[in-house]
DNA sequence: CCCACCATTGTCAGCGTTGTCAATTATCTG
DNA sequence: CAGATAATTGACAACGCTGACAATGGTGGG
């Protein structure tokens, strides 16, 4: 930074003003000093910037997500974000299974470890009261991603969980189908009760009267496999299973092929995520993208943006249905 | 620091020794500046230890691995090996597929952007002779995870798969099995070659005689389709399969149920790396556990390692087989 | 018993930035 | 046009730690 200094004929100060952005500064010096970083090829010390400054540039994904894919992508998101604002990325894990008490310690423990700018919080993690108040106790700026409920606290990027659940109805409803099923998702998880009830909104808004046979596949594969086959067991028998998340359709998937049923000619399934798994069963899955990625990127960006401030809101990004091989319209009724 | 030392009566410099573990140390001396640590709770300051030392305490994994499952666990991992030594893990991803020069520019950027003690090397990544070359010639240490050849530049963790595919032979024999496929990986991967070569050898060295059908699989889900319908074309048919990975392994699993035959009933079928896919199929699949996390553990290890100079060996570490669903004895010849 | 030598501890000057505050100059206001 | 306010730039002291080197005290050989 001297010889950028010495190369401008400025001041260390006006240099760093221009590597800061800082208002201010005469287009005429902003010039100088961006050329003179350019022909010396000058990269600032990360290490020295953190020490004199308040930022380290460095933020966090805190992370428990047992699914690796949802974790990639989250990573990923928040990579390419680091990258294009010349911070760098770290990652914390924090099992949120474990007593309040104990996440609490870990979370001071990395706190005091090595100082980050902020954290952006994955589910289950953005959703935990103890994490959220501490965070906020501490003054530690945090991004919520996919949280269960909006909160004055902090911002959070998410998806229209509901409107999405519709769209997979619709979709259902224009193939021909009549008969329902559901795979629900653990109890608990908010995303996996929306995704039903808009689901089964749609549907009565459709003008579907009759039943929709439901049974929990709790999100994973085998769960999707035993629940399938309770589903199947209804008479009459669903002609269209919506599972709410990839695994527990790909369970369905085996479900029906022990039941003697073929995919989609016999029956329909749509899953939820577009996940890994959703091209590593065949027939490939008919699903809805998550934009995972896309919001892990927003939500890390909106951690670097320094003066983003704006008020803690919840914003919603796009989802699509990715229509692949899992359905087709219904046989006709024999 | 200024206030352990203090408390602790002796110079900042003793404090800092004591903290880096420097020698000529004396015990009273140790013993009080840990007291005041831990009476003050301190913890060292990153960013200044970094500006004024030559260690930034953070190493990176490098990482270009399409499969989430993998990097996953290759950062789990690294990831422990730093918790436990209080260094900090960073990601970086190079696009292996590009161009050498770009390859050399991205990691010129990286080493610029912020210094760090050392990379991981995972494949292919380990095994680019560009980001070898380059990082010896920086004098960045790396370490190599799961290199295709040993290398007297850098050390490397990995595991024998060759005799991993010779454990898979036996398993197979003994259960009965004497008509053998082998759905074979991507041309260029070592990995896959040895697991080939070892299955090979070990059927030889049983006593096998017979030919043993191939197919390339391609590591991939819709490799394993086609190649798994390819093997099952043969007459007489094989009664089991080693997919030389997991995800093949899955595709062989739908192109047995394409052409009606049960898993493990009909044919038996075995995969490798023990991954997800692995148990998001029915019946799941009995396969080779590699130790990845294992090895990416060590490998940060060795990178932390102080005076780590030893000898840049290969060290292979366990793998074992993971019994479940996709193996029977075949049928009694009809 | 003296001195070279080693183990131990301390002093001090940075490392490469940014924050604070002061100095200078341009722009307004009435 | 004077005084006030705002924009622009610079000087300099930290930030918290480690490297180089000096100082101290003890040990063993001659």
């Amino acid at each position: 930074m001297n010889e950028v200094a010495r190369h401008a004929g400025v001041s260390l100060k006006s240099v760093s003003r221009v590597i800061n952005r800082e208002p201010h500064v005469s287009d005429v010096l902003r010039t100088k000093v961006e050329k003179a970083i350019a022909e010396l090829d000058y990269v600032p010390d990360l290490a020295a910037r953190s020490l004199a400054g308040a930022r380290s540039f460095i933020i966090s994904v805190l992370f428990d997500n047992p699914s690796p894919n949802y974790t990639m992508k989250i990573q990923a998101g928040a990579y390419q974000a680091c990258v294009d604002n010349q911070y760098h990325l770290r990652i914390d894990r924090i099992d949120s299974a474990r007593p309040d008490a104990e996440i609490v310690a870990d979370l001071a423990a990395l706190l005091r470890n090595g100082r980050c700018d902020g954290f952006v919080l994955t589910p289950p993690l953005a959703d935990l009261p103890v994490v959220l108040d501490f965070l906020r106790e501490q003054g530690v700026r945090h991004v919520r991603v996919a949280p269960e409920t909006p909160s004055l606290e902090a911002p959070g990027i998410g998806m229209d969980d509901t409107a999405a659940g519709a769209a997979v109805a619709q979709l259902l409803w224009q193939a021909g189908h009549r008969r329902f099923g559901v795979l629900t998702g653990p109890p608990n998880h908010g995303a996996a009760a929306r995704r039903r009830l808009g689901f089964l909104a749609a549907l009565a808004d459709l003008g579907h009267t009759g039943p929709v046979v439901e049974a929990n596949g709790g999100f994973s594969f085998e769960g999707g496999i035993s629940a399938g086959a309770d589903l199947l067991a209804h008479t009459p028998r669903p002609t269209a299973i919506f599972a709410t998340n990839d695994d527990s359709a790909a369970g369905a998937l085996v479900a029906c092929s022990r039941a003697g049923l073929a995919v989609p000619r016999d029956i329909s399934i749509c899953g939820f995520d577009d996940s890994w798994v959703a091209r590593s069963v065949w027939p490939y899955l008919t699903t809805v993208y998550q934009p995972i990625q896309e919001m892990s990127y927003a939500a890390a960006s909106l951690l670097m943006d320094r003066d983003g401030d704006a008020a803690p809101a919840l914003r919603l990004l796009p989802y699509h249905l990715v229509e692949r091989d899992s359905i087709a319209p219904p046989l006709p009724e024999a």
